[in-house]
DNA sequence: CTGAAAGCGCTTACAG
DNA sequence: CTGAAAGCGCTTACAG
């Protein structure tokens, strides 16, 4: 019942252990006669060595952590994970998976880093270390691939990707004020905990400074944040109509807001985009079908980047691109038109 | 640079390796005093056990390998990978992550086995095993737990959990029959790929069983199935729009494909619900915002069991339940009402 | 190209 | 309650 070994592979092929262990592991001199007789005992017997005292000997995992500042679920974490997932299995590494949603459990996950000895490279996501964890990721010795931290905190990573939230919201701010939009508002989620600062923040500040670029001004109240409710959409279009001047354009900070947002303005009668043109941001599956106009940025693509980044840190191999900005899309559908024109009272 | 051992912990504390292993454990008999000692040399030192050495020697890898039929990303996927996940991080397992989402993955999956002596459990959801590949499986001689592939080929699990996929179509066939629907409709979408069976694929079947209990008949063409596609509402749309009789209401296998529909059919000026009602299934996070009813179930909670059911299973543990149904609720919002009154022509 | 030997860092019976 | 000793199953210099 118990697993053969390297001995049994080595006695059923007349060999040595060493010469078992070269002849698997591919990248040594071993005669092709020999080989040929190791491989062949190997597969008889089933044998496939124990990773555990391979990577005590060695002193490598061959497993890459993914840290995640939020829960696993949702659409940016799951596509990242499965765009780092694709390249580690193509390269024998497993996904190892952690995720700190909430004070707590983020104050536990380093106080007790269970990455600690646990991974050759850690890819970190969705939220900026502090100065202190940043020197405790830094303590393990591995190397530190970030995604999407870069314009905030990047003191502690070896490498990052990610896409240039500054510079796309204001390429959105852009192209609406190229089609006549002058009153452009914004909406947000509510800062759940300040302590979790992370890159999609820093989409309003692009918008302001979009506004600035394109010499428009911001009135009181376009910058609008919604509480995580069922009712966020209800709530936009109540917030929306109270504004003087109304906004003839509004920018949402995800898609799934702005898909709340449409469904609410036309039950409450104002026409999308006639009255008022609705922008998203991440391009989700449901977007296209949607009509939702949206900026595109595929985490699952990027993430497969990270996950070939970190592989290449973890063989010590040195990186030609360690600093990678991803290009974004803004994608027009049917909720962005025109400017509507004024009533003349 | 390099860690500290229990050698070192030892040697500080003034005990030997055996009695910091044993101290450390916390569930072998040592001395208050002399476990004092060892906290403190261990702490001071910053000493975590090595898992690869610990791995090997007590042949326990303390992780649990959740195997997705599916891409990571997905609703379904990812919810249920942070329910087992929560489940894991409170006992200090690791979750281990593999996916295999098409034939090439899978075959290649079950050909080298990466699972081998890398798991002491296995979690396995969203496919249907082969005989071949339950048996590859069992020979890993760990537990398995499946979810929600109950009804379909439960041969090689220890213990299972899911949602009665059947029973919960039929109580939504019968809900809207009592409220007098009668040519009910069900969409879905067209198989990938007949090897990946799963149990949502139930949905259909539960149908017609619903039919046939409520004593509806199913006319002809009232199986719609819908490619993969962008326009899927539309043609959703075109075909609902030629059937004759036209259905009163629309069962869909999910709650992404209602939402299209919805959006389509009010397109095209057809009320819901008022000329048609519509059925999703899932209640996504925006099925609410967007008054879709739906079914309820949470792969987070029940995905959380299974991360139990597999940690106790893997400690040699007995399981009370071994064979869990996971409660769903019908969840009535806008897209369903009464039938619309037949216009006497 | 191949083998004998040491050792990675723990845990676990076995004594005492 | 504590320690000495063996060993988990590999890999890797070191010889030859």
């Amino acid at each position: 019942m118990s697993e053969p070994t390297i001995y049994d592979v080595a006695r059923t092929a007349g060999v040595s252990p060493s010469t078992v262990s070269r002849a698997l592991q591919g990248k040594d001199r071993v005669s092709e006669k020999t080989r040929a007789k190791v491989f062949e005992a190997s597969s008889r017997l089933g044998f496939t060595a124990s990773k555990e005292a391979s990577r005590l000997r060695s002193g490598k995992t061959r497993r890459i952590a993914l840290i995640l500042g939020n829960y696993l679920a949702g659409w940016y974490s799951s596509e990242l994970s499965e765009g780092v997932y694709s390249a580690l299995s193509l390269c024998g590494y497993d996904l190892l998976s952690y995720r700190v949603a909430n004070m707590e459990q983020r104050e536990r996950f380093f106080a007790s880093m269970p990455v600690k000895r646990n991974a050759d490279a850690v890819i970190i996501s969705s939220f900026t270390l502090s100065d202190q964890e940043g020197q405790v990721l830094h303590t393990l010795g591995v190397p530190i691939v970030s995604v999407n931290t870069m314009h905030l905190n990047d003191n502690y990573s070896n490498a990052s990707i990610g896409i240039d939230e500054l510079g796309t919201l204001q390429g959105v701010i852009h192209q609406l004020a190229a089609i006549g939009h002058q009153r452009i508002a914004f909406i947000r989620r509510d800062y759940i905990n300040t302590d979790f600062v992370w890159d999609a923040d820093q989409r309003v500040k692009g918008y302001y400074l979009g506004m600035e670029k394109a010499d428009l001004v911001v009135p009181q109240g376009y910058e609008i944040s919604l509480p995580y409710s069922t009712d966020a959409g209800k709530i936009a279009v109540g917030k929306i109509l109270s504004l003087n001047p109304r906004p003839t354009a509004i920018c949402c900070i995800s898609d799934e807001l702005a898909i709340c947002l449409v469904h609410e303005l036309r039950h409450y009668g104002i026409r999308v985009p006639e009255d008022i043109s609705v922008m998203g941001f991440d391009d989700l599956d449901l977007a296209g079908p949607l009509g939702i106009s949206s900026v595109r940025h595929e985490p699952r693509i990027y993430g497969r980047t990270a996950g070939q980044m970190a592989i290449s840190l973890a063989k010590g191999e040195h990186l030609n691109q360690d600093r990678q900005i991803v290009d974004t899309a803004v994608i027009l559908r049917e909720t962005v038109g025109p400017v509507p024109q004024e009533k003349t009272a």
